[in-house]
DNA sequence: TTAGGGTTAG
């Protein structure tokens, strides 16, 4: 029939033809019939007419079907090609069924590729591509990676197609070391200037955290693309530098390249992270101009910028324009409304949603409980059990809250068995709300032994819960005892000492008060509002009244944590001129300031002046900041008189620090006593003292 | 001919 069929057309062809041609073969007329057949369409047509001669076809048309079948992903006509055209052409080029190959990859039918691959008496480099690439995108990246390694055991050689497919495979299981390994051979091949493979190292860098390498790589490609700077910004916004992310944003706007509406939406996230309005706006005047700031989802990218940052009434002015209402909009205005306070606008608008997710539902829910709006949330929870089956772990999460606002630790209790029911208990978010619960409803018990059983997964925020949930019950000691148990297993954040100090005012543990304040200096804590207000709190509650100089030493420290040396020295003129006296670690924050700016005269005076005027002992601190002073800014001599007549024996870490100074600034005597002091304190590894810059030597 | 990134809301 198909035979007629061409026939039929042929004949139709001669007679537009002038001169005559010969009668077409089989072979010729079959085709022709293919062709019709596939260009209208017609692909299994196509193929079952293809099938059922028994004539070989021209290899162009076999690679034309593939290619078709690929893209339609027709596996049945696929393999009825490829069977066709082993059976008929004693020798297939291989370029043929690497073809087929790719099409069973891209049918996601993997064992059809991997057998004909492995049946293959000869195989190119293109064969093994095909294979990578299609387990890459098959969802098998450590079958792609194994081939790989197969592959260069074979000494056969790699080209960009599959590095590019291997690399993309190392994203996805974060092996960053043979990602290393690899970015050496495409240095070696010299295939650096490929702006895929450029980016795709980028993209792994990023994903495995290592973001200087990633940095790194995006500066060496010549002409990052879209995607490379794609890849750039979202990766910054998920390490939490969303600053770092939007400056790239708009260095990629400076570069003249042309955003991808994705693109927009991360550096959209970034603003809003950092509530970075003024930025966030800069970017809709990119948008507009570009002619995106329609697009959807843009336009849902944008509405939820302004509402994160704030300006609720640009939010709602691209809210009202017709293309960008949707789900995910409406639910960023609600979420706006009910995260600013505004819950019964919020609530209203909740109510006209033409349709709702569970994140709608939480985000009202959120509303109510971060406002402590206990009553109405609770209301919502039943409202929402009776609307929808649609319940995830943010809402228990959320309802565990709500139990801890109303402290109502009977429903807490049989919210708890309703997640340990579900299988949701092994989530952090809402493993941390339960011991919140049981914490703020004072049952204590309840929170070590849930505490206990998370004791594979619990983090920083759940220890913190811990010792709140301690402190705040009039369990001070408790908390002490907890704190210190912590620091096993995780390091202790601005909160928890937030917590702990005001656990030390509770039973005016002032000895323990001041050690944690000394911790948060020692190890560079901010001083925040919360913790100022904690250290007054103490300080005042055990009678010491030196509130005023904790504010002013909080000041002093902080200037020094920001390097603004200049500041501390002024502050502390201030301090004296309101006649506040000056304690240790004033001192410390003074010498601190000297060192930022290298004042060591002054540093020295005011040194001296501990002892001379304030009456305050010098502690191991003070003296290793003067020789920090003096080391670091050069002063030798005055180095070398002060360590030798220190009251005590150096600390190996001030020796250490004195043998360094002279060697950066070339003092050979010193610097050789340092090392002959530390020898003898350590003999096992021995130092040697060496002038790193030769024009020094002299002094 | 074969190759890379990414989908906005709690």
């Amino acid at each position: 029939m198909g035979v007629n069929a061409a026939s039929v057309l042929n004949r139709l062809l001669q007679r537009n033809t002038h001169k005559p041609k010969a009668l077409p073969t089989d072979s010729k007329a079959l085709t022709t019939t293919v062709l019709t057949h596939l260009n209208a369409g017609r692909l299994r047509k196509a193929v079952s007419i293809l099938f059922a001669s028994p004539v070989p076809f021209p290899f162009s048309l076999y690679a034309r079907i593939f290619q078709i079948c690929s893209s339609n992903l027709a596996i049945v006509e696929a393999r009825k090609v490829e069977s066709h055209l082993i059976t008929f052409s004693p020798a297939p080029p291989i370029f043929l069924l690497n073809r087929a190959i790719e099409t069973y990859g891209k049918c996601g039918c993997l064992d059809d590729a991997r057998e004909l691959f492995e049946e293959m008496p000869q195989r190119d480099g293109g064969s093994w591509n095909a294979m990578i690439t299609a387990y890459a995108q098959g969802g098998c990246a450590e079958k792609a990676l194994w081939l790989f390694l197969r592959m260069n055991r074979l000494g056969i050689c790699a080209n960009e197609i599959t590095f590019a497919s291997v690399l993309g495979s190392c994203a996805t299981v974060l092996a960053l070391f043979l990602s290393k390994q690899i970015h050496g051979l495409i240095v070696k091949y010299g295939f650096c200037w490929n702006v895929i493979l450029g980016s795709s190292l980028v993209d792994i860098y990023g994903k495995c955290r290592v973001m200087s390498d990633a940095r790194r790589m995006f500066d060496e490609i010549e002409n990052p693309n879209a995607i490379s700077w794609n890849v750039i910004v979202r990766r910054y916004l998920e390490m939490g530098n969303e600053k770092e992310a939007v400056v790239m944003f708009f260095k990629m706007i400076r570069a003249n390249i042309r955003p991808l509406n994705f693109t927009f939406s991360n550096a959209l996230i970034a603003c809003s992270g950092i509530s970075a309005l003024q930025e966030g706006i800069q970017i809709h005047g990119v948008a507009i101009r570009i002619g995106y700031d329609e697009h959807e989802v843009v336009s849902s990218s944008l509405i939820d910028m302004y509402a994160k940052c704030g300006d609720l009434e640009s939010a709602c002015g691209i809210f009202e324009l017709p293309s960008s209402k949707n789900l995910i909009s409406w639910t960023s205005i609600v979420s706006g409304h009910a995260t600013s306070g505004r819950t019964r606008e919020a609530r209203e608008l909740f109510d006209e949603m033409p349709e709702r997710s569970v994140i709608s539902w939480n985000a009202m829910l959120a509303g109510y409980t971060r406002f402590c709006q206990w009553e109405e949330a609770l209301e919502f929870v039943f409202l929402m059990r009776e609307a929808t089956q649609d319940i995830d772990h943010v809402t228990f999460g959320l309802i565990l809250n709500v139990c801890a606002g109303l402290s109502d630790v009977e429903l807490g209790k049989q919210v708890h068995g309703f997640i340990y029911r579900h299988g949701l208990y092994s989530n952090l978010f809402v493993g941390n709300a339960l011991l919140h619960m049981y914490g703020k409803c004072g049952n204590l018990r309840s929170t070590r032994l849930w505490f206990y059983q998370m004791s594979h997964w619990r983090d920083r925020i759940s220890w913190n819960a811990l010792l709140t949930s301690h402190a705040r019950h009039g369990l001070s000691e408790e908390a002490m005892t907890i704190f210190g148990e912590m620091q096993w297993e995780t390091t202790p954040s601005k909160f928890t000492l937030g917590t702990l100090l005001s656990a030390c005012a509770n039973i005016f543990a002032l000895e323990q008060g001041k050690q944690i304040h000394g911790f948060m200096i020692r190890n560079g804590y901010e001083i925040d509002v919360v913790a100022r207000g904690a250290l007054v709190d103490m300080y005042s509650k055990c009678r010491c009244s030196f509130t005023d100089l904790i504010l002013w030493n909080s000041m002093i420290l902080g200037c020094c944590h920001n390097g603004r040396g200049r500041d501390v020295l002024g502050l502390f003129g201030l301090m004296e001129e309101e006649g506040v006296k000056p304690d240790h670690i004033t001192f410390q924050g003074i010498l601190l300031g000297c060192i930022c700016e290298g004042l060591a005269e002054l540093g020295t005076e005011h040194f001296n002046s501990m002892s001379n005027k304030y009456c305050i002992i010098p502690r191991l601190e003070h003296y290793g900041s003067m020789i920090e002073l003096y080391g670091r800014h050069g002063f030798m001599d005055e180095l070398e008189d002060f360590i030798k007549r220190m009251p005590f024996e150096p600390t190996v870490a001030m020796l250490t620090r004195v043998f360094n100074a002279c060697s950066e600034h070339g003092h050979s005597r010193l610097g050789k006593w340092a090392a002959e002091q530390l020898n003898e304190l350590n003999p096992s590894t021995p130092f040697h003292f060496q002038i790193l810059d030769r024009s020094r030597v002299g002094k």
